[in-house]
DNA sequence: GTTCCGCATGAATCGATAG
DNA sequence: ACTATCGATTCATGCGGAA
């Protein structure tokens, strides 16, 4: 069985209503910043923004299952020569009105922004912050493992030359005790922090965000056939590796091009227009 | 002529209000984290930590010249399933208290704390708040430039080898304009994600941060014979790194063996006692 | 077919200029 | 004075054409 593509076009506020309760597993999405996509969405101002985005966070509460996640993917810019306070204010906010905030994982990207200024550096860092509805949530940590580091496997394989032969009753020096949790494990478990390109400019598909990032929290905090939401789709990163990943997806995108473009892209999936 | 090192035994807040208005450069701390730091400082509460640090912040904004800069290394741990937001708070508190939010650097710790729990990954980062009193202050950002990426080297090596040789009366074409800026360049500026191992371990010292830590934005946001101060000293760190880039140094602890460590270590710098 | 090189282009930011 | 627009700055990446 294909599993779902639904696509509404429109404001995510009001569509978002058209979801039933406690049917989403996965919610990852960018919005647009403030003071952002001035062309394309109009751009909210970073005074009005937590109130503009407040009653989308009550409906995404509505539609998310108890046991799912909310990743927010965001980063204030610059203003005046301060960072803007807004993304801090809607924390505050998210928690007034009964999210939990679990976690900020940082994206760290490898090419950022070019650019030189007598205050500041380029900015290379995005904040995804994890929110839930109970303490008590899905999570897979095994399925985003990865390889170990170098360090490890350099001193896990000099380790192995020297303490291999050793008596395995000599347990308890402190040392030898633990050798047996390390000998043939070359995965670890990742950390908070996220390494990876931007990848903006692949086939005239403008992305926020590359597609590993989506695939990173799916893997995550989803199971196959589960649901996956991004009620901002944009051009549809977390829709399409939703999908070729095994979840159902649902988008919501107000822009009308980026939706049939999505659409087009996600074809032999048999996408449903509201 | 030796830079000066002055050792204040006491509280922060209290000992602070013994030093010049306007004297320091750079204040460059890690003050005591929220419910942290139990035995030795009496760990201060998250609800109580915004009421218990502004008063310093507020002394900190009196010594601070105002081109100088202050430097905050914090971060948040979890607690009942959630990230504390008390760090937040912080900050909005401090804008409202007339310190300019510049920006918010990270610290990426290479090899951060291990542990393994259901609901959450290692913590591999810390946040590095600049605050500043004026939008005009001192910043020397060719003093921490860092190497190229190798595919950079090696593609400018190339281009040189071509454009070196082009008539420099062929400006304007959009890209001669800027290739002298680019000709044996290998160095490049950094962004605000700092990549650093932690080191806590090296001589029964136990610190907070590794050296490379205050040393970077010491040699970021002061020069030669330029003041720095840590209000929360600890082990001693800035104060050493300070003095041994030459630097005056100032440092304020409230534990008696921590600045007899510090006293100590310092020895040949001719410490000044208070 | 590889490898190499030119080039466009990004959730950027500041300072100057214009209305 | 306060806001909108524009140019200059800068670096990692992928693409396409050339060697």
């Amino acid at each position: 069985m294909k599993n779902k593509v639904k696509l509404f076009p429109g404001d995510a506020k009001e569509q978002l209503t058209k979801l039933p309760s406690n049917s989403v597993d996965l919610i990852f999405t960018s919005p647009p910043y403030a003071e952002r996509r001035m062309t394309t969405y109009g751009g909210v101002s970073q005074h009005e923004y937590v109130e503009w985005f407040m009653p989308i966070a009550d409906e995404l509460h509505e539609v998310l299952k108890p046991t799912g996640t909310f990743v927010l993917n965001i980063k204030e810019s610059a203003f005046n020569g301060e960072r803007s306070t807004y993304v801090l204010e809607l924390i505050l906010k998210m928690r007034e009105h009964g999210w939990l905030w679990t976690e900020e994982f940082i994206w760290h990207k490898k090419n950022s922004y070019p650019g030189k200024w007598p205050n500041r550096f380029r900015d290379s860092w995005e904040r995804l912050l994890q929110f839930n509805k109970e303490r008590q949530f899905n999570m897979y940590q095994e399925e985003v493992m990865v390889p170990m580091g170098d360090w490890a496997k350099s001193r896990l394989k000099n380790l192995s030359q020297t303490d291999k032969v050793r008596d395995p009753s000599r347990v308890g020096s402190g040392f030898g005790k633990n050798i047996s949790n390390w000998i043939n494990r070359d995965m670890a478990y990742p950390t908070n922090v996220i390494h990876l390109a931007t990848e903006c400019n692949n086939k005239n598909h403008p992305a926020a965000f590359p597609e590993e990032l989506p695939e990173w929290f799916i893997k995550l905090f989803t199971k196959e056939n589960d649901t996956v939401l991004d009620p901002f789709m944009g051009s549809g990163t977390t829709v399409l590796v939703a999908n070729r990943m095994g979840r159902n997806a649902v988008g919501i995108e107000i822009v009308p091009e980026y939706l049939e473009m999505v659409r087009e892209r996600i074809e032999n999936a048999e996408p449903v227009l509201f």
